[in-house]
DNA sequence: CGGCAACCTATCAGTTCTGCTAGCACCCTA
DNA sequence: TAGGGTGCTAGCAGAACTGATAGGTTGCCG
């Protein structure tokens, strides 16, 4: 019955020039396979900087939204808490899952089953230069219609977050890093500094003095329009520039 | 006729205890969906530190391997430099792909041709923690036989290589992170560091002296081991304590 | 060939960080 | 309630870094 889903949708992504036009199609998608609520997270886009604006769109009930702001949520959600460091998809609500978390988390749990956010699927997705989403969906279901919807459509869920996701970074968020280009030693002197060398322990790596090191490091910094090493490194690691 | 190879794959992989059962596993199952050869590449797994040992699997011809390596060809690749930046799956020696590479890629990839090589699909693989790996699969077939197969499979190879990857970096990777315990004054610290704040400038933001800065800074470069605070921030970033 | 630009090399004064030491507040437990 | 552990606060000497300045090398182009 849901054959091409996936594909359908990737095609018509391709015609989605909108953030509207993207989320509806999702979001239509979605309810086709019988996914009652669903949140998206966007987070760390390259390119966005360092605490950049998270994306984000739900169609969880509004109570809940409010709700889950209100009392600072994000700390205490153990999705939010969980699938970033998780690389496949997880399930959550699920008796198994709540033999998992914390009292607090099972009260929160509950809190959210009473409205209706039973159980679901969270889907992590990471993406080139340490872009992160979360897709979380929610079934409000028996456990065993969950298990069966699950076993029919996780897969496609899966592969539809990942190509939404990926349609998102790069039409909507300004991903345009003003192409800083460091010079050889530049690059040098910062991978070394990040791995943890001093500029003495650099000018000896390189056969340098140790003031050629300082010269250096302080293009780096001027070209990364930052004032110390930490900063520099920081961002020339978010660029791609240096892989320590 | 495959509508459970994902599944069954991911069943499979669980009792899969070694680093050979799962590669014959991920092989077998990719035989299913006719690919002929593939490669797997598993780098910057987590925990396992800055330059560690890639993993590389590869039912590619002995003699393309080392002319491969022979000729340093890793620089030069076209799949190699883009994947990476990638999201979702690329293909690569069709004639659509071939109008976007050098001239010298050209040459490399008719090389390629000549050993059966001719076109193929390569999957990004971005996980938790910075993660990455790369399947790329090759088929010795026309374009058109090519287009139908990956219409048919495209999908499916795509989580298979997801999950396959996840399976080796959980399992076969020494990424025991000896769990340090940062506070939250010093998680706070490192934070303000990577953003580029010196000591003074984090302690007005904190409220306390500029000493105490310094103090925090050093215990936390203590716990993880390292010496300077350039070493610190990345190290704390590759562990997930902070998220610039 | 001369001029130019980009990059590498080097030096120095002033600022910042590193490593060490020590007191105080809090929580837990005996 | 006393003791031990943990975390936060703070000051100081010596080492490392920041920012400005200047000469030397290489390669390109008119």
């Amino acid at each position: 019955m849901n054959e091409h889903v996936v594909d359908d949708f990737i095609t018509a992504l391709q015609g989605a020039t909108t953030v509207e036009g993207a989320r509806d199609l999702f979001t239509k998608t979605l309810q086709q396979l019988e996914v009652g609520h669903y949140a998206y997270l966007g987070l760390r886009f390259r390119g966005s900087g360092p605490r950049g604006r998270p994306f984000f769109i739900t169609t969880y009930p509004q109570p809940w939204v409010e709700h889950y702001d209100g009392n600072n949520y994000l700390q205490i959600d153990p999705v939010m808490l969980e699938a970033p460091s998780r690389s496949t998809p997880m399930h959550w609500g699920t008796r198994e899952h709540r033999k998992t978390v914390t009292p607090r988390q099972k009260k929160f749990l509950n809190e959210a089953a009473e409205m209706g956010l039973c159980q679901g699927s969270a889907i992590p997705i990471h993406a080139a230069g340490g872009e992160f989403g979360l897709v979380s969906v929610a079934i409000d279901a028996t456990p065993r219609q969950f298990t069966a919807l699950m076993r029919a459509h996780q897969h496609q869920l899966h592969l539809l977050s990942l190509y939404y996701h990926a349609h998102v970074a790069e039409n909507f968020i300004s991903n345009e890093s003003p192409k800083v280009s460091v010079t050889s030693r530049e690059r040098e002197c910062l991978l070394w500094s990040a791995l943890g060398k001093s500029s003495w322990d650099i000018s000896e790596i390189l056969n340098i003095s140790e003031a050629t090191v300082n010269f250096h490091m302080q293009n780096a910094m001027r070209k990364l329009e930052v004032y110390s090493r930490p900063h520099a490194i920081v961002k020339a690691v978010m660029m791609g520039i240096i892989n320590p």
